[in-house]
DNA sequence: TATATTAGATACCAATCGGTATCTTTGCAT
DNA sequence: ATGCAAAGATACCGATTGGTATCTAATATA
């Protein structure tokens, strides 16, 4: 049984799975079509190039990730819930991720050097949604007087951020979850005493 | 004039800053013949394999950077000016670091998967120095009477650690160094409240 | 059922990979 | 000045890279 349409969704899992874990650049077409089973001539009906193959497989995982994190978001009432939830799904994320080797993002932003790298131009975008979900996030919580006055938004976004993705390189090289979970339950601390009222 | 220590040590300068930049397994040998004027036979004659000149690379870096790094807590005497100066060092690393492209630890953890690497081992052994070489800084602090008797060292020292580099990945990304200097002053905020007396 | 279209397999391409064997050149010791 | 050992250049190796042209087989349309 012919399907073309999964064929695709097959060839662009488990080019997913090995760009995430192995890196884009080191990953080769011949790593995927043992990992399929497909040959080179079904990747490339579906995909006109190995970069926009590399895209695609990026591009899918982040907009998993940010639609699971608008559903968490919205499906949180107060600026605590919230955080608290999106806290817990980044920590899930890692002790059971929907795609191994660790968060998309701080990966293509550690591999890709170039600036003109289209993928890191994705991944700059990635990261700008990201840090505005969670400063819009605070800003409310201002609005709604769940949040101390004092408050920076931006830099509260940019700290939060910043640990977590700290804390999932150091369980990444540890092979070890103890850091992230140590780190998520911190913040929640952090966020508790230094940024809700 | 022939001079085989200076060959060497240029070669493993340039292959450094591409190793750090590039990646590892992305950069051929062809690029360091290209970036240093000499040949493939050169190279092989002062290093057996590909493999031994990255770790050999990897090696000078945090050799470099934990020799620094010592002589920063050295030259320091109480606990607040040690972290502070340390801070300091990261943030001068990232705004005028001796090689470009981000942190080497950070790198070597994102770009290595396999478990049996050795130079994810030697990456892991590095973390681990960082981590001891900070907690033990707290610690000392709560013997002299400088830090508050419920910091958990440890912890801490993950904190700062996973935070700093998470600036680092976000500063890389975005060719801004902004997210890394907040987050530096952050940290100093965040020491003097929570964990100096 | 015959035909047209498309999915996927096969076989190839030039370029590049890490690595090596060999050759020439350099500098030092005698 | 001569000889020798080491430094570095050159030319090659088989394997692999991303990519393509071509061929076969399966499906949809008629």
């Amino acid at each position: 049984m012919r399907q073309p349409l999964i064929t695709k969704e097959n060839v662009l899992m488990e080019a997913t799975k090995l760009f995430n874990t192995k890196g884009y650049k080191t990953t080769s077409i011949s790593d995927i079509t043992g990992a399929t089973g497909y040959t080179k001539g079904a990747i490339y009906r579906h995909f006109e190039s190995k970069e926009a193959l590399e895209m695609e497989a990026f591009e899918k995982m982040m907009t998993t990730i940010f639609t699971i994190m608008s559903a968490t978001i919205k499906a949180n009432g107060n600026t605590k819930d919230k955080l608290f939830a999106l806290l817990d799904m980044f920590e899930k994320y890692i002790s059971n991720p929907f795609v191994k080797g660790g968060c998309p993002l701080l990966n293509v932003a550690v591999e890709m050097d170039d600036t003109n790298d289209p993928l890191k131009q994705k991944a700059q975008k990635a990261l700008e949604v990201l840090k505005s979900a969670i400063t819009k996030i605070i800003d409310n919580g201002k609005k709604f007087n769940e949040v101390k006055p004092t408050v920076k938004p931006v830099l509260c976004a940019t700290i939060i951020i910043a640990t977590v993705e700290g804390g999932i390189m150091m369980s990444k090289l540890q092979n070890d979850n103890k850091d992230i979970t140590d780190i998520v339950l911190y913040l929640k601390k952090w966020i508790k005493e230094e940024i809700l009222k």
